[in-house]
DNA sequence: TGCAAAATAGCACGAGCGTTCTATTTTTAA
DNA sequence: TTAAAAATAGAACGCTCGTGCTATTTTGCA
């Protein structure tokens, strides 16, 4: 249940899959290659800026050739937004899942959103690139990206609520006050390493997680 | 001293300046018109979104006419940087001042932060965006922009490490991980009140503020 | 193997971009 | 008041953008 509501976005992606390996069409590989180079290219500069024809570039093909697999920008956008949110589940999520109900797995998350953002230190993170771009943007690209972000609160706010059932978190913590601070840390890591080239950002975050969860842990 | 180096930028802006109140030519007045029209521009869809010709619309002016004043896109950016680094002086730096040295003042420099950031919800920081914008884009527009940054966020450093010598704040913090954890506040509180759009961000940003304040308070 | 369907290419379009050049108007100072 | 200087306008440039249209090529299946 838990798995299902967060994979909800991938699975509407797939309504159209034909529930198998047994015929993967040509056009298929080819727009997975596509949303590949579009999401390297986004995270780099971001979804806005986004073209049809770098794209084509970087992949060899036709500018009418990329367009065609997508019908319009918009929608070229929001499979990006799809893959990225496909990758941050199997990468953050999904692995947290074999640690221990409540603190450990609330640690691993933080864990491996940490570790992922390290690693965006070079490429960009477009849940925060995209919502920069896209706060004061309506439309269906900004729907699905917080759609996408919603997701993931969620699930990071779920995770500290059952910390607080396995009375590894005090009862009296907010999972609302407690996810926003720890994101807080991550956007300040984003920032502080990847524009200002600050070093030792990574520590600091990872300091600042270790004492949101010693002040909200239970008395002894 | 401390002034001095927090107001370089508008400094290094002014060298050209005539003086006083003498003769303020046109050109000049036009020119600061423009940049705010700019700056309320760029605050909303970014510095990179920021075009000459929307420009001259919203300034009823011809574009060549707009261009001139500036002599390239990139020196209209910074001009931007450079009102908003003024503004942010003034309404944020400067009114703090006449709070007590220590951790009055250091509480004043964030509720300004606060007021400031609550009221970009609708409009938008460019020194966020901004940074999102030109990661990876190096240019005197980043340059302009990290150093406005840098600036500022030394100013709220210098403060946390005067609250420690008026033994507001324990000598074992490390200024940089508090004003870490505070920049991580302001960020999550633009992110999920801006973009996601959810309520209490504001409060939850305080919140985290009096708490970093507690843990570092010294032992009675 | 052949044929329908899917995938891709090529070209052209209208629009907006920053910028340059040359008038023309407005402002400033003697 | 007049002449120099500054400010602004207007038109045009080369470029890139997303998108639509019509071939042409490639693919998958009977």
């Amino acid at each position: 249940m838990t798995v299902r509501h967060i994979t909800s976005l991938s699975q509407a992606s797939q309504v159209a899959d034909d529930g198998g390996s047994r015929t993967l069409m040509k056009g298929r590989q080819t727009k997975a290659a596509i949303v590949d180079a579009a999401l390297g290219l986004a995270s780099q500069i971001g979804l806005e800026g986004l073209s049809i024809g770098a794209l084509a570039e970087v992949t060899g093909m036709s500018k009418s050739g990329v367009f065609a697999h997508f019908g319009s920008r918009e929608e070229l956008q929001i499979s990006v937004i799809r893959e990225y949110h496909d990758r941050f589940e199997s990468e953050v999520f999904y692995p947290a899942l074999s640690g221990a109900r409540g603190l450990p797995r609330l640690q691993s998350l933080f864990d491996n959103w940490m570790q992922r953002t390290t690693t965006e230190i070079d490429s960009g993170c477009i849940y925060i690139s995209g919502a920069v771009e896209f706060d004061d943007r309506p439309g269906s690209v900004r729907d699905a990206l917080a759609s996408s972000v919603n997701t993931w609160q969620n699930a990071l706010q779920r995770s500290v609520a059952q910390a607080q059932e396995e009375k590894h978190l005090t009862a009296t913590a907010d999972p609302l006050q407690v996810a926003f601070e720890i994101h807080g840390l991550i956007l300040a890591l984003h920032y502080e390493a990847r524009f200002l080239r600050n070093p030792g950002a990574a520590e600091r975050a990872r300091k600042g997680f270790t004492e949101i969860v010693a002040r909200n842990q239970p008395p002894v």
